[in-house]
DNA sequence: ATCAATTCTTGACGTTAGTCAAACGCAATC
DNA sequence: GATTGCGTTTGACTAACGTCAAGAATTGAT
């Protein structure tokens, strides 16, 4: 097959086992290909959906990193999550047509554009589909509990080694290190994420450096002792 | 109809502009009603599910109140919201076919018991049942946004008040005093869900009290003062 | 009615994280 | 190489909230 006629196709990407139900028959893959209407790359800086935006479609991240991001009338700001590639942006949309969040890319990206209307006329047909719709959403309501916990519960350093634990299981569960993680976000986006001002999260990480735990150089973070981290989320029992 | 055959049935339900998609036909509206499966009375105290339990039914709240929490291996604790009659529980269960948090009733409760796999199952000739469950989803995980705003960047002044805000207007909705309400829930687990200590909860409750914004008397929250209320949780522009 | 058990409130004090300010480091530009 | 700008780090101080403890108010049980 020509390369330059490669078809968008969910059937050969390789974040399939990623972004898509498994286990479906040949005839299935084919209607799942219809899904992805078409592609878009995103600059380091744009968004990919405002707060207001009508919504039409969920994303697929294909590369790339992203925020998400909640704003309150007063200028309270809040990010609610980092999503990386095989990860379903734009579920907030559909409650009310529009998007309540905004969506900004991290780093370079591209997204597989699901018309919403589509994925609900396949999902009808293909009951993998339907099942699948329904579970990433479920995925992202328990979630969003964990960070409840986090943000309800957690203290500064307990919060900051959750976030690095998750993140960098997350990338492992992609193919990247279980130790090494480049930072796509900044301090402040961690702090706002995390519920603290960025000086906190700024003495934090030097807190773990020296105590051994991480060696940091600006966004290039190396976890030198994973059971620590651990530790300091989950205290250990001592009786 | 003799009463005491009368069917379990949605679509003479008063709760169905809360639970149920709106402008069905007839036709719709019957195979809506399948999807109730059976009631269930809940004591004040039970649980209607907990974490790690099958997870088969979603249930719509009839009558009564309910909160949900999640727990951490090491004891950490933290309620993930409180749900009240219309309202649909058990969102979390989908993903992984095991609930990941507990419900537990705060007042003597009555469900609706809705096993998933015929809420699929019909929502897949209904499209207006497909497309309701999920906003429902989409509502859930907008809602938990706007707790991680609260917990991220809100004060404690700031997070009772828009936790007064909050129920006051679901509970108007549901045909309630718009400045009257009753708690249904300990200052424990007010604390919980607003992340901070029960002691911080009493006093900033009285502080409200000195500032003649709301009278307490126990669980008996009357609102004297909404704007002032409005006002702590967006501070207006002062420039 | 009495008692015990909860739940809630209040006070005194300690800790954590926020605020303010300055300095540092890295990168891009002149 | 010097300069500017931005993001980050660090220090000193402060405010907010948590902790500990005692007491009041309710609730439920005997």
């Amino acid at each position: 097959m020509n390369p330059q006629t490669i078809k968008v196709a969910c059937s050969n990407c390789n974040l399939r086992e990623l972004c898509m139900p498994m286990g479906l028959s040949n005839d299935e893959l084919d209607r799942i290909d219809d899904m992805v209407a078409s592609r878009r790359k995103i600059k380091r800086g744009e968004t990919l959906f405002r707060n207001g935006e009508k919504f039409t479609s969920l994303f697929a991240i294909r590369t790339g990193f992203f925020k998400t991001c909640v704003a309150s009338e007063d200028g309270r700001y809040q990010v609610t999550g980092f999503q990386m590639a095989g990860e379903i942006i734009g579920l907030d949309g559909i409650v009310n047509d529009n998007h309540s969040c905004d969506a900004v890319a991290l780093e370079d990206a591209e997204v597989c554009v699901m018309p919403f209307e589509r994925i609900e006329e396949i999902a009808r047909e293909v009951n993998a589909l339907q099942r699948h719709v329904h579970k990433i959403m479920s995925r992202e309501i328990v979630r969003e509990h964990g960070v409840m916990l986090l943000l309800g519960s957690m203290r500064a350093e307990e919060r900051l080694a959750a976030f690095l634990l998750n993140l960098v299981q997350r990338l492992h569960a992609r193919g990247f290190s279980q130790s090494e993680l480049i930072l796509r976000m900044s301090r402040e986006e961690i702090g706002s994420f995390l519920g603290m001002k960025i000086e906190t999260v700024s003495r934090t990480f030097s807190k773990f450096v020296e105590g051994g735990i991480i060696e940091v150089k600006q966004r290039h973070v190396r976890i030198l002792n994973t059971e620590a981290l651990r530790d300091i989320v989950n205290p250990p029992a001592c009786d």
